[in-house]
DNA sequence: TGTATTGCATGACGATCGTCATGTATTGGC
DNA sequence: GCCAATACATGACGATCGTCATGCAATACA
């Protein structure tokens, strides 16, 4: 039993992943059971012995890649000093290839107005969020507190804003613009 | 014939406005052409004689709405000088009240990630995009540009940010901090 | 006033959705 | 090496999706 639950966990990693770059890619509605579960090299019919509902599922795939989010920016900022830690975040975020990405992107960035909707999600999504803002403080010079807050809504907003963009030269603005604010160069 | 058809281009505008209150509500995909049409006070039968789908829909939508937010910041900028412009722009657009009024709130907040998928309608969305950064560029003083771009990306990630917060208190944190990055107080 | 036009309703289509009952093949424990 | 357990596949369900063909009632124009 030890090495077939070890076999299903591992599966259930797999069903995760897919999720998060299909829903990150496409929309967590444009996206059914089966596209997930066919991504993840198995049929629809088995979706429910890993997870209650999709709509559980999608709690868990935001939940668990907002804590990965939160997980790598504080090993970041407990490497480096602050300032080389806050340029390493914040560039990497507001990098093109992150906009380029977005099936692999932060998920504030490429599904927040979905999950803000699915009040079940909101807890575990605030709870990374609060650690993000607390590295970002630990990072930041002055007013600590509140820029951070500032400093993570110009990240998000200017992801978000450059992947409207239809023009790469705009959206390369709205990413150099966010990272002056910050306080890098 | 014109009375009739001033008659369908009102019917056409309810179809418009029920879109975007229910798009914004629940969502693009969320929201089918039924739901739409019984909230326009019509049957679903006749959508195809006012648009050609439901992509078609969804892209002019977006296009009017973000059209009416630029035209509504110009005049806003036109009737006051910069410092009252800039204040009344970005207090409205981060008051709680806008959080918390998701249905009729800024679609670059509501929609901002759905609508980047949708390449075809994005040319539009770039172009209110432009519009509301010439405001923001009249009532800023300094590095006018730079400080535009840098606005609009904190105004929109903090409502982004302050609507998947479960917790009020931290929510107007975000929105608190990003009032001051523009220079408000 | 009669006729052509047109805005919208009715109803149906194939496809796809989330979910679950059942079957099967593989595995761990005896 | 057999038996019980279980991970996953097959297949089907009712509902809902976007779309369109058709019909009707109301209106503009003669």
């Amino acid at each position: 039993m030890r090495m077939t639950s070890e076999r299903k966990a591992e599966t259930r990693e797999r069903i995760l992943a897919a999720a998060g770059t299909l829903f990150r890619s496409h929309g967590v509605d444009a996206v059914g059971v089966d596209a997930i579960m066919h991504e993840a090299g198995l049929t629809h019919g088995g979706f429910y012995a890993h997870f209650a509902s999709k709509e559980a599922l999608v709690a868990e795939m935001a939940s668990a890649a907002l804590a990965r989010s939160a997980a790598r920016w504080e090993r970041i900022s407990e490497e480096a000093d602050a300032a080389t830690a806050l340029a390493r975040i914040v560039e990497a975020y507001l990098d093109p290839a992150h906009v380029a990405a977005a099936e692999r992107g932060c998920v504030l960035s490429t599904l927040g107005p979905e999950m803000a909707r699915r009040h079940d999600a909101r807890p575990a999504i605030a709870a990374s969020i609060r650690r993000m803002l607390d590295v970002l403080a630990r990072c930041l010079p002055g007013r600590r507190r509140q820029r951070a807050l500032a400093t993570l809504s110009a990240m998000v907003g200017a992801v978000v804003l450059a992947r409207l963009c239809d023009d790469t030269r705009l959206a390369d603005e709205f990413l150099v613009a966010a990272r002056n604010a910050a306080g890098l160069r």
